[in-house]
DNA sequence: ACTAACATGTAAGCTGTTACATGATTAT
DNA sequence: ATAATCATGTAACAGCTTACATGTTAGT
């Protein structure tokens, strides 16, 4: 499972509490693995159990104490060993192809305010991406040049925009799809 | 869940067994969603308690008797509901990601393998789409015009195929990446 | 004899989601 | 007052994975 590694790499990066993993799955980790904070909480428990994590209660100023977790030596060496082996190709889960194959036992055109809504979640993702990008690695205020770990960020970054942009391609032809079936003759629907 | 709506699809284009489905969900479904035959038998016993699903025991000659599932109308009116319920955009769940981040603090390099495992794997499914794409749709075998549950299918395979594209050009941008990192001198690392 | 394909299941354990629960501080 | 943000958890349930389990027929 690499909701353990994903915790391992974000506190390797830089040290947090739940709260704040919690946050960065909604940011930057979460553009490739997501986590709820309940989650979050029950695997920090159970990795500061196995000894991979160390904890600090931080006292804060007019906040809650806070429990700063950092990566301790077996967490690194858990990581570094799965590192070294081999994951399985990631399959697809993918909702709305369930739905457009099923839409022909049912009224297409149906679908289409449904594949729209979808394409403006993922222009939202992409404009976010952008802006990310420009901020942190191509950007005036970006540092140069980029060390290993920004680089390796970068190309995953890249990654999410080539995924977002091919995804709003796609739901474009899905439309064009839906619209030209509309059109056609009832007799010619089958 | 969409494993149900996935299952009912797939018996409404065709009736079929829990073993005949579990293949179904090695090729043309699981291109954009998967489940074993252990999470087929559950369900279908499951959906069939609930009236969704007829069955009909079929006797074979030189084969195990089967159970041939289609769905019954309470099954076609929940998949018809379902439809017309917005589902949310995923999120991606990518190891791979996770790995990349996470070679800042390993090897870069010893991510290599990995990664062209990853983009072997992703170029024979596009080679194997291609070739559904053909047969199915575009070839001088496919039926033509196609009916709208075909146009709806060539889409979904039109995604599929789009999606294993950005795939490879992206694992190349992350081969690339990694490359630059090796080739950087020691004490521009880090 | 052995392997692959056909065919259907159970059990245990892990992962993930949703709902519930509490309490402080800051800004409007 | 009210809402938002910070901060941490429990409980119940649903879903998925892995291992175990059985038996037939067809091909080499």
């Amino acid at each position: 499972m690499a909701l353990e590694h994903a915790i391992l790499v974000s506190l390797l990066e830089k040290p947090g509490s739940g709260y704040e993993l919690a946050r960065r799955f909604e940011r930057s980790i979460g553009y490739f693995w997501t986590a709820t904070h309940q989650q979050i909480y029950r695997v920090l428990k159970r990795m500061e159990g196995d000894g991979m994590l160390a904890v600090r209660e931080v006292p804060q100023q007019g906040r809650p104490d806070k429990k700063e977790y950092s990566v301790a030596a077996p967490g690194r060496a858990a990581l570094s060993q799965w590192l070294h082996e081999p994951v399985e190709p990631e399959s697809l889960r993918h909702d709305l192809a369930v739905k457009i194959r099923g839409a022909a036992f049912d009224d297409p055109a149906a679908l289409v305010r449904e594949v729209e809504r979808h394409r403006q979640a993922h222009a939202d993702r992409l404009a976010h991406y952008l802006a990310g990008q420009v901020r942190d690695f191509t950007g005036p205020e970006a540092p140069a040049p980029l060390d290993a770990g920004q680089e390796l960020q970068h190309v995953v970054l890249r990654g999410g925009i080539a995924y977002e942009r091919m995804t709003i391609a796609w739901l474009d032809d899905v439309l064009a799809t839906l619209h030209r079936l509309a059109e056609r003759p009832p007799h010619a629907r089958g």
